[in-house]
RNA sequence: GUGGUUAUAGCCCAGUUGGUUAGAGCGCCAGGUUGUGGCCCUGGAGGCCGUGGGUUCGAGUCCCACUAAUCACCCCA
């Protein structure tokens, strides 16, 4: 027995992935970032450690509790625990560099040192989308990440999705009418009501020392259910007499009327007035998306509109707008559900070829031919057994396999074998490349 | 931080009121089949039954402690 032998494993609460799930979720990475792309969204990339000082410049409890902070010789380090904070350091750094609005897409893992649960884990994909305005910030901006939310859903093959929105200010304002002291309490409190139902909200609320009346008018407030307009309708006839709630619902009714314009189906939108995401920076339009068959999932993609992205490093007002998809979280919960498509490949590779002893140096040769198409590529090296050869193309998914041997070096002529139907053709190298190309186009898809 | 559940092969699990050498399926390896995989058949490897202690003639099974995992609350993506 060797003694230095370590057991393998990893941390709880950090994901890794096998291969053929591994292919899968680069795909959503993929289409995610292409989608993010074709709206004009630049790229960025921070560094996953930031000073302390950085990270922490906002103190607030559960950050506190939740970053993973070190140091090294003299610094003061810490992990990056969501990509907003570097963003908006980012910005301040650069400000004098950067063109506004400021459009920017950013896919990376951040670290939450929480206990990990069902889908919940301590290091984590986060991708965003934000736009900063310099000093403001149109509100069309708050509907088209409506657009950009549905497009990135629908890419990624789901039809039957629910972005609701809400508006802080409607909150806030109706809050501020009622008297109502600890805001962000009530917030909380309000934005579980579909998990714990209208009566426990209640019952929280009259433990908070809410009185019985203002609870009553909070859970009628929020029980406004209906179309869009009916529930801006309903929201203006409540006669609330306060200049914040009146912005807010003016700026609800704008962003609904503009998403006409995105080309968003109306069953794919609705608004909500229980959400209440992000307890203090948002100040807007806040976002959030379900999946209508997996409820229980919850939010998939969260976000919101903020008046100040950088106050903490900047003089500058740098008003904006973003959202998040926690795409670990999605593609765990996926997978849990079942959802996730079966008949995947464990590798990216499109042709396996399998070279006989004497005709490697050709095989070779076919295979560049194949990858400067654009054709995955692999040779397989280990000598053996046919068998273990095709056995290899079989159990990685490889769709393409074919045997090199003297007759067709000398010929030209290929037995191209499709795995999964069994069948072989003959081909010239040409048809064998177009083959296998348009194979892959037709079969390229979630 | 609070509470619950679980711990047996690489994976998912079975294991009777405590009783001889701990099992199945999947996966893995080899052979049946040396230029053709999947299906089938045959064989094989792989276990300090989480760790330590206790009860007992005897513990995978009962008791205690510890450790780890996991779920819920809190908060969040």
């Amino acid at each position: 027995m060797n003694q230095n032998i370590v057991t393998p494993s990893i941390l709880p609460g950090f994901l890794e992935l096998l291969p053929q799930d591994q292919m899968i979720f680069n795909r959503m990475l993929d289409v995610i970032r292409s989608t993010y792309e074709r709206y004009g969204f630049i790229p960025l990339d921070t560094p996953v450690i930031e000073k302390s000082e950085i990270l922490l410049a906002k103190s607030g409890g559960e950050t506190e509790k939740q970053i993973y902070r070190f140091n090294k010789g003299d610094n003061d380090l810490s992990l990056r625990f969501d990509l907003t904070v570097p963003l908006a350091r980012y910005v301040a750094q650069h400000y004098y560099e950067l063109t506004f609005p400021f459009r920017r897409y950013h896919i990376g893992k951040v670290y939450r040192g929480e206990s990990p649960q069902k889908g919940r884990f301590r290091e984590f994909y986060q991708c965003d989308i934000d736009i900063i305005g310099n000093e403001n910030l149109n509100i069309i901006n708050e509907a088209e990440v409506l657009s950009i939310i549905y497009s990135t859903f629908k890419a990624l093959g789901f039809d039957r999705f629910t972005m609701r929105i809400n508006n802080r200010k409607v909150l806030n304002g109706f809050f501020e009418w009622l008297n109502v002291q600890n805001k962000a309490d009530v917030l909380r409190v309000i934005d579980k009501i579909d998990k714990i139902g209208s009566e426990a909200v209640a019952r929280e609320l009259g433990s908070m020392g809410i009185n019985s009346g203002v609870a009553q008018e909070i859970l009628r407030f929020i029980k406004i259910k209906g179309k869009p307009e009916e529930m801006i309708e309903g929201l203006k006839e409540m006669n609330v007499d306060n200049e914040l709630f009146k912005l807010g619902v003016e700026e609800l009714e704008q962003v609904c009327s503009h998403i006409r314009y995105f080309g968003i189906p109306q069953e794919n939108f609705a608004l909500d007035l229980t959400i209440a995401r992000g307890l203090d920076y948002y100040t807007g339009t806040v976002y959030e998306t379900i999946l209508n068959d997996y409820p229980s999932i919850g939010s998939v993609c969260s976000g919101g509109r903020y008046d100040s992205l950088a106050s903490n490093y900047t003089e500058k007002k740098l008003p904006g707008v973003g959202i998040s998809i926690g795409l670990s979280r999605l593609f765990y919960q996926l997978k849990e559900a079942g959802i996730l498509k079966a008949d995947t490949a464990s590798t990216p590779t499109k042709l396996l070829i399998i070279p006989m002893k004497e005709t490697m140096s050709n095989s070779l040769d076919i295979a560049t031919k194949a990858r400067q198409s654009g054709i995955p590529t692999e040779v397989y090296f280990n000598e053996g057994k046919m068998g273990k050869k095709f056995g290899y193309a079989d159990k990685l998914g490889i769709p393409f396999a074919m045997v090199i041997g003297e007759d067709e070096v000398n010929t030209g002529m290929f037995r191209l074998k499709n795995m999964k139907t069994g069948e072989q053709e003959t081909v010239n190298i040409d048809e064998l490349i177009s083959k296998i190309k348009g194979y892959s186009i037709e079969n390229t898809s979630l």
